[in-house]
RNA sequence: GGUCCCGUAGCUCAGCUGGAUAGAGUGCUCGCCUCCGAAGCGAGAGGUCACAGGUUCGAAUCCUGUCGGGACCA
């Protein structure tokens, strides 16, 4: 990926500035977040009110919010402290209200403060503070938003890790996309973040791929193959079978399995895993480690967790309870080895040791995750595929044994994708070899439009993806939307440039801004002072997809006053007046190109300089 | 049978970790290019937030139950 691709993220991206990790030793200003400074003032004036005896000591403030009206009839922010202090201070709602406006009437920023329904506080701001905000941005360029919530706090957010048996689809490209903007976001919103995928090359699917090579090399040796017991037969074997041929000759035609399943296991599992390293590559995802499954194994890794989780009297032997309702016909009951995971809120203990000895698939899980928190990590995300949602409750219980409740683990499970063509439903079939790859979208669509789609739905949404649609880039497709406004702003700056106007962000964040006092301009500036407050919100959440919607908002305040300068010219951002004139203008539009440059940096799409 | 997710305009979906008269897109109707990029903008119409209780100043949002759709279940 070009490095003009990510430039809103790149430039801070920390794993690359190791030095510099800390958000808290970052240089620069502190991030202005309007929402929270005004929220800030609001606690104050509480305060200094318990001092004076006007509100009771010991209230918790942290219920009281400042937020924007959903009607901007009613102001700029409202604060609901008047309603959510009235029952523990046992006062009336109004009456608390009224001092507060007293209070905060002294505050220059906040032109008016009035009561207004059961006890809200609406505030007005005075135009400067909007004019600040668009100095703000272009002061901050596309750290402006970047916000301490994280406060440096290492988390690990392990996404895709699909099984190294072929290459990505498209119901992989959903968590891969979800997952790698998650972790943009966490990491602008001030976490350390490490981007992990879980390589599961432990178990029998493994085999089945080593087999599946091994038919490709027999054939590239001219023998006629037939992939049967569940043999993988897709295309993208061939070339894999084909380079092993090359590297060891006949040595293991007609051999045993014994002689060569050890090694074109290993061998096939590296050509899978480059297979989806060079697919995720194509969506500009790149993580930073990669953990091996069969590590755990043989080395006393999983032994040790479970060790741990012995100590802690978690383990013991004994016979579940057949499930309930529908009992599997081959269901016996068999002494195993189980954790305790009921003890940490799962529904039933689960065996981690079969009776022949050998681990359960939870058994590497649990080592896995006990490894992620020995290495210090302070949170734990982990994306899966919906079809994973049964394993939530036991993983959630093996993290909270293993950390004593103190390492948090969020998963977030991704909705498959629901695919289309010319209107009609069609699966895929990894064993016919016949899916729509990841890399078949990417080719036909591009990373931009494929992300930006993939993240216009909440993860725990199903999504459809209509693949002509997308294919058409026609204009329903909100990424378009956003890009335009931002290629109108670039726009505007070459004409601008052209006119021989100062456009660097320096000239225009020092010119003068009271020009900017139209409705749409206003609304369009106080968009951007939303900013840093969404992506909090979206982090603490961890709801990347916020952004997405959030972007489209500001695309939309941006067409809207772009659009009245075509019946109002002195609310184009060019004017006849001269550059004095022009810059006002210019500054709140370039502004509005870094909020987005931001916004798409952390969803990975490339903010385009033109569409035509 | 159990667990988890979902149910909001004709359709596709947002909805701020409880706020005021529930919002976009799309589709339909009607307007806007001698004017910085019309892939755009403006206006109209469209709702029992699945249903029933509960919690409280206040519920689409939280709790319980029912119905419907999906995923999973040694």
């Amino acid at each position: 990926m070009s490095l003009t691709r990510r430039l809103g993220v790149d430039a801070t991206r920390r794993r690359d500035k190791p030095a510099a990790q800390d958000p808290r030793h970052q240089k620069g200003p502190v991030p202005m977040n309007l929402f929270a400074d005004i929220r800030a003032t609001v606690l104050e004036a509480l305060g200094a009110m318990q001092t004076d005896g006007a509100l009771p000591e010991a209230l918790d403030f942290a219920n009281v919010t400042v937020e924007p009206p959903r009607d901007p009839g009613h102001g700029d922010m409202a604060t609901n402290a008047a309603m959510v202090l009235a029952k523990p201070a046992g006062m009336k709602p109004r009456d608390i209200a009224e001092a507060l406006a007293a209070r905060l009437a002294d505050d220059p920023r906040i032109t008016s403060a009035e009561v207004a329904g059961p006890g809200f506080l609406n505030l007005r701001l005075d135009p400067a503070v909007w004019a600040e905000t668009v100095r703000a941005v272009l002061g901050q360029g596309t750290q402006y938003g970047r916000s301490e919530l994280g406060e440096g706090l290492k988390v690990n957010v392990e996404y895709v890790s699909a099984n190294p048996t072929g290459p990505l689809h498209v119901g992989h490209t959903r968590g891969a996309v979800f997952g790698d903007a998650l972790a943009s976001l966490l990491d602008y919103a001030g976490y350390d973040v490490t981007r992990e995928y879980y390589i599961n090359d432990g178990g029998a699917q493994v085999d089945v791929l080593a087999r599946s090579v091994y038919l490709r090399y027999l054939e590239a040796h001219g023998q006629e193959v037939v992939f049967e017991n569940g043999t993988y037969p897709g295309d993208y074997l061939i070339a894999v079978g084909e380079t092993l041929k090359d590297r060891v000759g006949d040595a293991y035609v007609d051999q045993p399995e014994d002689v060569w399943l050890a090694e074109v296991r290993a061998f096939a599992t590296e050509a899978m895993m480059d297979l989806i390293r060079a697919d995720l590559a194509r969506l500009g995802v790149k993580m930073d480690h990669f953990f091996s499954e069969k590590s755990l194994y043989g080395t006393g890794r999983i032994e040790d967790a479970i060790a741990a989780l012995d100590a802690k009297g978690l383990i013991y032997s004994g016979v579940l309870e057949p499930p309930k309702g529908k009992v599997p016909e081959d269901w016996e009951p068999r002494e195993q080895t189980l954790f305790k995971s009921t003890d940490h809120g799962d529904d039933v203990d689960r065996p981690i040791m079969k009776s022949d000895g050998a681990w359960t698939y939870f058994a590497p899980d649990i080592a896995y995750h006990y490894d992620k928190i020995s290495r210090g990590y302070d949170l734990l995300i982990d994306v899966f595929g919906a079809d994973h949602g049964g394993y939530v409750k036991r993983m959630k219980a093996a993290v909270s044994a293993l950390s004593d409740g103190k390492v948090p683990l969020d998963i977030k499970l991704c909705q498959l994708v629901k695919l289309f063509k010319n209107g009609e439903p069609f699966k895929m079939s990894k064993r016919a070899g016949t899916f729509i790859t990841l890399a078949d979208v990417v080719e036909e669509v591009g990373p931009d439009v494929t992300r930006f789609v993939m993240l216009t739905r909440k993860n725990d949404a199903p999504l459809d993806f209509d693949f002509n649609k997308v294919m058409e880039q026609s204009r329903d497709n909100p990424v378009f939307y956003v890009q335009y406004a931002h290629a109108r702003v670039r726009s505007v700056l070459r004409k601008a440039e052209a006119a021989g106007i100062a456009h660097d962000d320096a000239t225009l964040g020092a010119a003068d801004l009271s020009g900017l006092a139209d409705e749409a301009e206003l609304t369009l500036a106080k968009k951007l002072a939303e900013w840093p407050r969404l992506v909090e919100i979206a982090a603490r959440s961890n709801e990347p997809h916020r952004v997405a919607f959030y972007l489209y908002e500001v695309a939309s305040d941006f067409h809207s006053l772009w659009n009245r300068g075509n019946d109002k010219p002195e609310l184009r951002f060019l004017q006849d007046a001269g550059a004095a004139a022009s810059q006002s203008k210019l500054a709140l539009a370039r502004a509005t190109a870094v909020v987005i440059s931001a916004g798409l940096g952390i969803l990975g799409v490339t903010p385009v300089e033109e569409m035509r």
